[in-house]
DNA sequence: GGAAAATTAGAACGGTCGTGCTAATATCAG
DNA sequence: CTGATATTAGCACGACCGTTCTAATTTTCC
């Protein structure tokens, strides 16, 4: 049963790992750089050097490359953000550590954080409507929701609208892609730091000015 | 010299000011809905009930009429905000108003909104570079950034990294249209007075907790 | 070293893109 | 009413899309 149209069922040799891994980098290089409705599988294969037909040999097609494009960074950030937000003991510090874990992974996977982003904004399903959209973020929100309830009912945090306040702080950190990516001048730690203190100030309760 | 391709000289016709209007519109519609790059000639001049050639026709090509699209959108968002926030005394008053009326604006004009959003997050020149993007929307946060360092400078405010801050607002503010577009229980009115109280204590004093 | 399998290049397919051209129709001035 | 002009539909064009197919090449294993 093996031979026909693309490696099923046996393990993966070494040249098959090591052109998944090729492919999935060179289509988060090209959908970072000339973003996701250019990057057609002819850019993606031109870039490693290889014809079309080779993609859709190791991959059923191209959404299943942008799948694991996708799969393959969200577990790479959520190696590195959960530890460091679980190691922290209070809610308010949770919350910074959440910031500024967040700020610093991608701050060092830019390329990574462009693609993931074009694609979220971008892909499709055959009729229209976004693949990953709308409401894709959503459990990303609803568990720092979660953490800002922590805090309101510890009373660490003052009185605001959760849901609010967390997507205030998710746009926030989101914006840093674009930023660093057109200027280059920008400073993560500097924009980690004050991100921290914007919303260290905004979750206090109110003390009467 | 009149006739061939295209309505050019003259002063535009009922049949011209009509169909500009309603291609405009439909581009509008369809971007909104369909997401940029989805958005073809093709598709544009369905919606309107008409054929292709007629958008070649009234308009230089594709870049036009999506350009043209954006001005009219800028040109409306821009009457409707900038004497709201004029009419304010006091810097915090001011910042008061610009985000109010910001929220006020995008929850009435979803459509238009999400069309900017698309256009500026996707149209690319033919070197594949963002044609909007990157560091289109500096002017804006620069303009900002100056309101807030004059808040500083009287005193009013605290003392934070105003470019960041300045993000932090814009990226708060653009938030909205996606999450009204997916989630129509969203209240324009709530996020509104949510952002004002959230970025009131951001630009506060560090009052010692 | 030779057969079988894995891997690759390259061409071909049907489809959609934006634009240009042509011929038919609608509008309007005289 | 009539001729000129504005407007429109429809098709053709070259380009690229993602996928499929075939044939050639490379690798693997006995």
């Amino acid at each position: 049963m093996p031979t026909k149209s693309g490696p099923e069922g046996r393990k993966a040799s070494f040249i098959e790992e090591a052109r998944r891994a090729q492919l999935i980098q060179c289509a988060i290089d090209t959908i970072a750089e000339l973003g996701f409705a250019q990057a057609s599988v002819a850019q993606i294969a031109g870039r490693a050097g290889i014809s079309k037909s080779v993609i859709t040999y190791y991959f059923s097609g191209k959404d299943e490359l942008i799948r694991q494009v996708l799969t393959q960074i969200f577990t790479d950030a959520h190696r590195y953000i959960a530890p460091r937000v679980g190691a922290e003991q209070t809610v308010r510090l949770r919350l910074q550590a959440y910031i500024r874990a967040h700020i610093e992974f991608i701050s060092t996977h830019l390329t990574q954080m462009a693609a993931v982003m074009e694609i979220a904004a971008n892909h499709r399903t055959e009729d229209g409507s976004l693949r990953w959209g709308g409401t894709a973020d959503r459990p990303v929100r609803t568990a720092l929701e979660g953490m800002l309830a922590r805090g309101q009912e510890s009373g660490e945090f003052g009185a605001f609208d959760r849901s609010v306040m967390a997507v205030a702080i998710r746009r926030a950190i989101d914006a840093l892609p674009p930023l660093m990516m057109s200027d280059p001048a920008v400073d993560a730690e500097v924009y980690a730091r004050e991100l921290v203190a914007l919303f260290d100030r905004a979750t206090r309760k109110e003390s009467n000015g």
